[in-house]
DNA sequence: GTAGTAGTTAGACAATCGTCTTACTACGAA
DNA sequence: TTCGTAGTAAGACGATTGTCTAACTACTAC
């Protein structure tokens, strides 16, 4: 069972979380656990093959946007909400509200 | 002399803000024109030759963040504020506040 | 056990990016 | 007109990125 590494979210820098947030699938994927929580990866609907998937969800984690954890066959992920909202206030509203 | 042209508002996308915000050299630009206001390319202490300094404010410019005006030899460049404030709430302020 | 499902890893590939040097244009001052 | 300054354009370079396929691990259900 793989075993997920979160940074630790003051460390994060902003050019960072803007670079993670720069490609249109990845903005997809906040948005849609911003809007119905935490997911499966697979409960994500995007144009492109597993190994893709996999690895944006690894860039997003890196940037310390999501947490990951693992539950049987599924990674669960959930967007890291609070501390985000502390670190860089108003980046997930950002996210969440623009059309 | 040059003519700078700037996209309409409107029509930029989250991610090409987020792709031009992906740089410290880019946003320690946006941070330097965001305190001091209305600045020449050279008055913003950077560590990159002159044409990479040229690179940085054509994407900047090209994800409209700031505006350039040519002002003899010199170009003046400043943050679309009301406009960014307008489209993407909070980007300005989360930009300028993170540390 | 065997199959099926969820996801990762490794490797490859083309495209984009950040950087540079060199050469250029445009303006202002002497 | 000549010189210096501000900035752009073109081209090259290595590094990074987004994508893929193929092979792999780990769990669940039969």
């Amino acid at each position: 069972m793989k075993c997920y590494s979160h940074p630790v979210m003051r460390e994060v820098a902003l050019a960072d979380v803007m670079q993670a947030l720069s490609d249109p699938c990845r903005i997809a994927i906040v948005r849609a656990l911003g809007e119905r929580g935490e997911l499966a990866c697979n409960e994500i609907e995007l144009d492109v093959s597993k190994a893709t998937r996999s690895h944006h969800f690894d860039v997003l984690r890196a940037a310390g946007l999501i947490y990951t954890r693992t539950e049987g066959t599924k990674c669960m992920t959930s967007i890291r909400e609070t501390e985000l909202n502390k670190r860089f206030p108003g980046l997930l509203k950002l996210v969440l509200s623009t059309k």
